[in-house]
Parts: structure tokens; C-alpha cells; sequence
DNA sequence: TCTAAAACTGTAATAATTACAAAAATACAA
DNA sequence: TTGTATTTTTGTAATTATTACAGTTTTAGA
């Protein structure tokens, strides 16, 4: 996983210019991990640095993923998400109260995908239902 | 399977009331089996009826979804497709003539996402890359 | 046939995203 | 250091998918 204080280099190790809104940009997916839509990274940042533009959260996040520094999560129509962790893991989404988790997958699972003579460059897997947390408060 | 012959009886047993534009869009989903967007569903009736509106093709989905008569496939930002088949299946697109695939999963890969004491309803599963009949003819 | 409910239509409103042009910041050569 | 070209950021306008809504048509059944 990328090391927080080393974000200026990693971004140039994946030929991204470290600009200082990139570095916080990406700062801010390391370290909450919590899937967040554009909004929701510009309204965390905002209030640090208040010139900040929804539209260079936009460019960002389309220039991040075009070099391989996050990926789109789409569980939900109407809601782009993104995650700075680009390993093969899978997202569950609680229908309750909208948190999604993360789940780690074994390489094993990729048998069970193989598509005979198909090229395969992303997997994605989405679950949905009710979380544990949410299951016990309605059991009260 | 639904027999596309029986449209209205299957209607029917899932509590929708079988009207002609219902049928007729059901009829399009299970005939075509690609995954359509609500304007590809649109665009390919309304030659056979001018009166259907895109509105209608709207509330039709969300009411089969609604009903689980379709699922909702969000592969990519920007595009909802819709899948009359609701088994357990994978889909995969391909990212060069945009083409999405069907392809079928054991059981068995639901271990491999198990999530304790999590109660999960739905799974999808999403795979990007490059079909055979694109990579075939790049080899030209 | 008449009436109430359901389905359908078309337009207007909303929300996420993109396009774009101007302004600011940065890199770097002279 | 200064000047210039390039990159980045900003803010507004445009675009696109979807939803809201109100009026019209169709359907079911008394």
C-alpha cells in the first residue's frame, strides 16, 4: 500500500506531477477509505483549502484513474465512487445505512472468472444486503 | 428461463399487471438478451409503436426491478443497463467494441465472498478487458 | 354504458458530469 | 532574477441521464 508521507513520489512514479491539490487529493482517499464520491472529497477538502474547484476534483480523479492510481467504483447507479486501494479486493454495500466495505478475495477466485480466450484487465465484484451493524440494531 | 411466449402469465406471478408496453418491453429484454441502456430499449421500439414514450421505458424498468423481474447491471458510470435474466451470472465487457457477455458462475464462487455475519442479497460481478473477436482482429 | 383506477405521455426540473476559456501557478531558459 | 511557455486550477455554461408531475388515454369491472 502507498505510504502516506510519500505521495509526491509515488504520484511521480506513476507519472503523475504532484501537484499540491493532487497530493492532498489523494491524501485524503489513503488515509479515510471510505469509497467517497466526488462530492464527498469536496466537501472534506473544502474546508481546508476553500479555493479549491469541484471541477479540479473532477480532472483529478479522471487523470487518477486513467494512470491507475485509484479505480471507479460503481455499485449504484447515480453515484461514482473511489478507492486508492487497486488491489483485488471486493465492495459490499449495505442497503441500510449506504457504508461500503471492503473484502479481501483469494487469487483463487479468478478460476472461477476465466473467460477462455478473452482478455481479462479489471474484475470487480459487488455485494449488496445488510451489514452486521445494522442487522443487531434492528434486532432490538 | 421465462418463455417469451408465456410474457403475460410471467407478468402475472410477479404481481405486474401484463399491459402491452410491458410485454413488449420484457418481450425486447429476453429476445435480445444485450444488456440494453433505456435509450437502446427506446430507440429500438419505437419503430414498431411511435406512440411509446421514453418516460414509459423509465417507469417499466424501475417497476420490473422494483418486482425482480430485471437487474440493474452499473458495469460503467454514465450507462444503467438492464439483464432479464436474474440467476447468479457474471458479465463482462468489452472495453474495444463496448460488447457486454454473459458467462456463467458455480454456486461455489459465493464461498469465496463470504461475509460473516453479513446478510447478502445480491451479487454482481464485473469483468473488463478485450473480447476474442477484438483481439483476433487486432492480430491483423 | 359509466366510472374509478391504472397506465401512458410529454414537458419541465434535477443532478452528475463535461466542456471550455480565462486566471493563476509553475518550470525553466536566458 | 526576469520573462515566457506550459501546466494546473477555477468558475460558468452546456450536456446528459433521470425524475417529477400533471394532464390524457386506456382499462377493468360494476
Amino acid at each position: 500500500m502507498v505510504d502516506v508521507n510519500n505521495i509526491d513520489v509515488y504520484l511521480k512514479s506513476q507519472g503523475i506531477r504532484p501537484s499540491f491539490h493532487r497530493m492532498k487529493i489523494l491524501e485524503y482517499l489513503l488515509r479515510e477509505r471510505n469509497h467517497p464520491t466526488v462530492d464527498t472529497i469536496f466537501d472534506s477538502l473544502r474546508g481546508m483549502f476553500p479555493t479549491l474547484s469541484r471541477t479540479t476534483v473532477y480532472n483529478t480523479m479522471k487523470l487518477f484513474l486513467s494512470h491507475g492510481v485509484v479505480q471507479a467504483l460503481t455499485i449504484e447507479e447515480k453515484e461514482v465512487r473511489y478507492d486508492a486501494d487497486t488491489s483485488l479486493h471486493g465492495h459490499f454495500k449495505c442497503v441500510v445505512c449506504g457504508a461500503v466495505y471492503d473484502f479481501g478475495l483469494e487469487e483463487e477466485i479468478k478460476t472461477f472468472m476465466n473467460l477462455k480466450d478473452f482478455q481479462i484487465n479489471e474484475h470487480y465484484i459487488f455485494l449488496k444486503g445488510v451489514c452486521k451493524t445494522c442487522l443487531e440494531s434492528r434486532e432490538v
